[in-house]
DNA sequence: GCCGGATAAGTGATTAGATCACTTGATATG
DNA sequence: CATATCAAGTGATCTAATCACTTATCCGGC
């Protein structure tokens, strides 16, 4: 039942092209091989091949240009692969992912505490009481619940570019995150530290929220440091 | 030379897919049709329609169980059509976009004076020397050596995460505030405070570098806010 | 009656080669 | 010298069939 689906051809063949970017040294900019010389190389047909192309577009990895050819996309700097090699590069990444995360959120729960209304104010507080519920339940059903608080709190705060950009922040990097977060992270702490930011939001105290907000994902910015340099187990 | 790309059949299927899932009043979970049903419906043959399917699947709002069928992902509750109408960028759109520059942009510039290297710096300052050299010269030009100002100051930061962010938030939204920015900014002033900006960087002084990007963005949000409510002309 | 393995229908995954549409740089033209 | 034309290269799409997987059903054995 928890079994993984097998990877399938196209799945394969989006990491190879990951791989062909990488180990290239191609940079952002860089022409790729046409469509017909990767499909013979990686021998597949031309529509596999596709998938396997447009995929890597949604996420930024390329860009296909009508006539023109296949270009390495900006996004292509942290998109990595899921080798197991490549955890450390992950876990680089996550600290970076973090940072970003300290500068962007506690000035958005500054601002849910001053600006949200009791409606937004009860849904936080219902998406809290949902991640209670799960405090022993799945992983990941716990890291969903936990990961909805912060997006709560971001729309909460009614602006809607950063809202945006929070959003993107913990879907595009969520895979990643996920796995290393899950295995590493106090989930139950986690839950404590939202309550108390939720209380700072509800009591209206945007300076208090705010800290709360930049010591919970300073403790989480600490605990991956931590465990990355001294694996458990 | 500006010509946006002719979309592809490929592309007005993905948004014909997610008119599709949000009109059906669709949930997270559900089913929907068969690639065969799909691909007639849409009139296109399999390999298209499947480009498209990656498409979604890549951003979260599809899953495809091979031999099970599509299903509505998570992701969907918010990716929204880029509706040609809201194309326009309403005044209150922007001011929301420098709120959020005026949250993420000052840090970065504090961290760009801690952590910049001399070569980041030297960019940085041919960066202005370009735009000063453009002080006189045609809008346009300006205007957009003014905003690489902005992104070169971002990727210094080091946190390619942030440079990211900072970056999709001037390109994508780019295009909408210059037609605002170029009526209604005074360039001559954005250049001097760039400049002072650039100093405080240069001597490494973090809080500085912060509170000056953050003074030049609430004087752009100022005139801004001014102009709309009493239009010049 | 109930449980577990065969089974068949439904569905996604992939194949094959050809043709259309677009870009770009070379060439020809004024 | 500049502009217009064109051809080669490249992505986009079509066509129709077959393979691989999932799921629910059904049947036989217990």
């Amino acid at each position: 039942m928890s079994e993984v689906a097998r990877p399938t051809l196209s799945d394969a063949l989006t990491e190879r092209m990951l791989e062909l970017i990488h180990a290239g040294g191609h940079r952002p900019g860089d022409r790729l091989p046409s469509t017909r010389e990767l499909s013979q190389r990686f021998a597949v047909t031309t529509p596999t091949l596709r998938e396997a192309l447009r995929r890597l577009e949604a996420t930024g990895a390329i860009e296909l240009r009508h006539g023109s050819g296949i270009y390495v996309g900006a996004a292509i700097e942290r998109l990595v692969l899921p080798n197991p090699n490549m955890r450390e590069m992950h876990g680089a990444q996550l600290l970076e992912l973090l940072d970003a995360r300290i500068v962007i959120e506690p000035p958005l729960a500054a601002m849910a505490a001053e600006r949200g209304s009791p409606e937004e104010l009860a849904a936080l507080k219902r998406v809290l009481a949902d991640a209670g519920d799960h405090l022993r339940g799945q992983d990941a059903e716990l890291h969903d619940a936990n990961m909805t608080f912060h997006r709560a709190t971001a729309r909460m705060a009614g602006n809607s570019v950063l809202h945006e950009v929070v959003d993107s922040l913990l879907t595009i990097h969520g895979p990643e995150q996920r796995q290393i977060l899950q295995i590493f992270d106090d989930r139950r702490r986690d839950y404590d530290e939202h309550l108390s930011i939720l209380e700072a939001i509800e009591a209206g105290d945007a300076a208090v929220a705010g800290e709360r907000m930049r010591a919970h994902l300073a403790d989480v910015k600490t605990v991956i440091e931590q465990r990355l340099h001294n694996p458990p187990k």
